[in-house]
DNA sequence: CCCCAATGTTACAAGTATGTGACAGTCCTG
DNA sequence: CAGGACTGTCACATACTTGTAACATTGGGG
């Protein structure tokens, strides 16, 4: 359900592995380096929405590494959570100074390391910036997740509100069915196509006839949103 | 009819002046700051109302200064609007969520700028003072540090009372889990998100079935406070 | 006007998300 | 130190969603 890449930097492949199975379970996707140069090189090709870094390092320092990537502006926002196996309050502060987000004392359980790599995570990733939608009467705000029509807000589910969001979003214009799975589903699941035409009927029943019209079909092509009735 | 103040926090002189001229004609008196500096030495020495902040701004970003903000005892209570861009709103940006009380993306019409913060001023406590807060017969009373419910106190646990008090604070918004565990519990505790739940569930026992309804569950979203019925 | 492919509708079984009660650990307070 | 208040988790119960298949209807070309 997360999607998020996490990279985890330590020499000990045992260790790796066994935090990599932790993060997977949990629905986490793992990249994994023993050094810091391995680890430089996966964060500028993948990109990684977070990293896992060990204190102790050969060569340079796990800290060392730290600072670097805090000074440079395109990595400079991945958040880190530091690892080690000291438990001297000093790591800590200078962990901690050198701009890592979290710090985590060997040993730790699984269950620990999600927990706190999840709050990390909650804590870098901005909310969502987004004004109401408003159309002939039927409005969607996304700040209250509320969708409603004539003042009376509607019940409709997780899958038909993504939906309507993306129609209210890109009224006027055709969409086949595979481009709304992309777009609504998102990329990589696979659903039948015609899936989409029960949620279509689905969403229009929610909508009622006063709003129903909005949603057109284009037969042969796929559905459109529009305020001009067909 | 409101002679409030309102602190323009902008390193753009046009779009300060241009804010500054609409919520004039609005009937606010405007401050203006460039950077996150001078900003604060405002809102020392001003106090305004609220704060209308820009998401980037030149030295410490628009992020930081509302962290601090809030972190602060006497500025915590004044409410906050951050201003975004909307080319920033992919990706590029890491940030940390802090409690803005609100998100308005750029361009947006004085109209609405207007609008939002009219909404946000009037569910906001006003700064350094414990207005108690009152929704449909139920009363949150910060000074007192009690609920009732028609006249009859309600008996609940500190946690519930936070999580009250960020609702009743926070109304017609949905937050999702996340959300909640790092403006309610705070950033840094490692819980389960489903702990969340739980809360709600007591809170929604103590307030019975007169005003439960008041907290709402948004499927596969979270939960939102709103008087008006799912 | 008939037929076929495209779309509308309905039903449903499995999958998920949320509601709920119970429990054990912790932190006071008396 | 006992008792009570509070918290966080779990396990189980419920409620809702979802993708598909199966059947019904529609529309346009021939």
């Amino acid at each position: 359900m997360s999607g998020k890449t996490v990279l985890i930097v330590d020499d000990e492949p045992a260790i790796r592995e066994m935090i990599a199975v932790a993060l997977e379970m949990a629905d986490y996707e793992c990249l994994e380096a023993a050094d810091a140069l391995e680890a430089h090189a996966l964060i500028i090709d993948r990109q990684p929405d977070i990293i896992l870094l060990d204190w102790m390092l050969p060569g340079t320092s796990g800290i060392e590494l730290a600072r670097r990537l805090k000074k440079e502006e395109t990595t400079a926002g991945i958040p880190i959570i530091m690892l080690t196996a000291k438990v001297e309050e000093d790591n800590k502060i200078r962990g901690l100074e050198v701009g890592a987000d979290d710090y985590i004392t060997k040993p730790f359980s699984p269950r620990e390391l999600v927990a706190r790599l999840k709050a990390v995570l909650r804590r870098a990733t901005p909310p969502g910036i987004d004004a109401p939608i408003e159309v002939d009467g039927l409005t969607l705000d996304p700040s209250s997740h509320r969708v409603s029509a004539n003042e009376s807000s509607l019940n409709i589910g997780p899958t038909e509100y993504r939906l309507l969001q993306f129609f209210m979003a890109h009224q006027e214009r055709v969409y086949t069915r595979s481009q709304l799975l992309d777009q609504v589903w998102g990329g990589n699941v696979y659903v039948e196509e015609r899936t989409v035409d029960v949620h279509i009927r689905r969403l229009r029943k929610a909508l009622g006839e006063r709003h129903d019209y909005l949603i057109q079909t284009v037969r042969g092509a796929g559905y459109r949103f529009s305020t001009q009735p067909a």
